[in-house]
DNA sequence: CTGAAAGCGCTTACAG
DNA sequence: CTGAAAGCGCTTACAG
């Protein structure tokens, strides 16, 4: 039977060059004190040999991996690749691997984080909705996302203050009359959302609003889009928590015949890629995920870089950002 | 200065245990020859001191990681997210990680295997579109997906059958002028589902087509539609070879006031989430992206449990399927 | 059933 | 500038 190659290792090099395996060791790893004629022989010998250190060795050594973990909920996919995205290319312009695990409610974290022990250096978090954080191990360096801890570094987006903007937004536009469709109550961002929109209200006198509930699904969208209509005073205007909500509403409108924006004005959240070619295309709040992302990552690369100073918690909140389109046109005043 | 605390090793483990570092090793590790009472002094012992392996020093002389890499293009966001959760989730079923990276086509996919070597098991590599498949190391278990190789094991959406079905299922709705908006011809998948057009059509007799250029892009597909539009004799269906081009040539119809599907029949390719919210709702091709994945995961997995005997390469192609929404309608018999 | 010892493939003070 | 040696934290024949 045959068999794979067996990977050159260091010994083989030195034998080849006709150094020590230290002397090899310092050849490659660009260590000043080595001649130009030594570091040359070793390269060439590395070479022949297609010589590539072992990670585990030198992991073993250097108590570095070079890798870091990151432990994400089940997301709806934009999001998910978007952060993925920002994770990883900030993580490849620090020399960093990144292994990536979802992590249901149910999963065993415990197990997971055990297993990964001695493995990564370090790891960014994000607490499946609703659930409580993990207990993660004393030495580990980590980072939050989306969820908040006394102990850690964490990066959340600002759902308040993009509630709030697009509420501003809308009232700004002559709306006096809204209504909020919400996402489930467990989700802290969804509450986050709610009371960005209910501390925009509060702050405009003769506003009435009406809050439905929902669940981030299209369908619950379009049972909160088919209660607006039955409404006997209805809104001017409907912000919903989520645009997959905007999107199940604005069928509903349509079903009833309602116009958008000259019936009704409609506005969701996340701006997912399907926004812009909703006809009419969807006012949203953008959230920068793949910012969120490298953020947490450069963070945690710098509290490694730190050693084994502890890192000093602090939060942070990234700004998101209204992107006017046609669902939502201008009231004129009555 | 505070410091993070030094996790514990076997070593402390077998003195807090009163046994040696190898009867610590084989009781956690469920070697048979271990006493209850000793496993059970060993078992308290590591919990106490919250004694984790440490992945590093096992790999080094296991020989094993416990972790695959997933070397992949720059995806559109769903189905980057899709392939990442089919692979994801057939590793944890496997106990393995899951290193993630995606690789430009100028970026150095050699250093980047070099950096990952003694660090992982195998590796699921898919090139970015059009470039060449990068040299692997001779040792190295891989898995392409879409891509071919004569030495490795290869897993590929059939990307002709599905366009065959389509344009099938088109014919059999009584169309006999189709227009066809390509994807970029660098683009393998593209050029195949061009390929099953063209097969299609060339089995039914008396149909005329028409092939227009794009490039996956919402603007190309746009473009089409408009030249479209503008043909002397007007195709009764369209099929565009991406989703998002039948999303822009959906809109130029609209703007040319083309009903569809009463005036023009239209279908995609890909089943991205949108299709199924697009007024009228866009008939497709799915592709199960996630089962590639996660075939791809599996038949490595296998490769990998096999030890050093040489995978036997293989080609696999997994199915499509037309998924029938209203952008396609019958076409009466004249 | 358990222990002492060797060794996985590296890096790094310590000498010279 | 280079080498011999120790050691990172485990696992596994080999004895007993």
């Amino acid at each position: 039977v045959a068999r794979l190659a067996a990977a050159a290792t260091i010994r083989d090099v030195a034998r080849r060059a006709g150094v020590s395996m230290a002397t090899v060791s310092r050849a490659l790893n660009g260590h000043p004190s080595v001649t130009v004629e030594t570091r040359a022989r070793v390269q060439s010998a590395a070479a022949e040999l297609h010589f590539t250190p072992s990670g585990a060795a030198r992991s073993l050594i250097t108590r570095r991996t070079q890798t870091v973990a990151a432990l994400l909920p089940e997301l709806q996919g934009e999001v998910l690749s978007e952060l993925i995205r920002g994770i990883e290319v900030a993580a490849r312009a620090q020399g960093l691997h990144l292994l990536v695990s979802s992590v249901g409610r149910d999963d065993d974290m415990p197990a997971l984080l055990r297993s990964l022990s001695g493995r990564i250096d370090g790891l960014i978090v994000m607490p499946p909705s609703g659930a409580a954080l993990p207990a993660l191990p004393p030495a580990s360096r980590a980072v939050l996302l989306e969820a908040a801890d006394a102990a850690l570094p964490s990066f959340q987006v600002d759902h308040h203050g993009g509630a709030t903007a697009m509420t501003r937004h809308l009232l700004a536009q002559g709306h006096r009359h809204i209504a909020f469709i919400a996402g489930p109550a467990h989700d802290a961002g969804a509450a986050e959302r709610l009371r960005g929109f209910r501390d925009a209200v509060a702050a405009a006198p003769g506003v009435t609003t009406q809050v439905l509930d929902g669940d981030f699904s299209e369908r619950s969208g379009h049972a909160a889009g088919q209660a607006i209509v039955a409404l006997a005073e209805r809104p001017s205007a409907v912000f919903a928590a989520g645009d997959l909500m905007a999107v199940g509403c604005l069928a509903a409108f349509a079903e009833a015949g309602l116009d958008v924006p000259r019936d009704i004005a409609l506005a969701g959240f996340d701006d997912i890629p399907m926004a812009r070619y909703l006809r009419p295309a969807l006012t949203t709040v953008r959230m920068p995920i793949a910012e969120l992302g490298a953020l947490a990552l450069r963070r945690l690369a710098d509290d490694i870089a730190a050693g084994d100073v502890p890192a000093v918690p602090s939060r942070h909140t990234v700004a998101t950002e209204v992107v006017v389109r046609a669902s939502c046109a201008h009231v004129p005043r009555q």
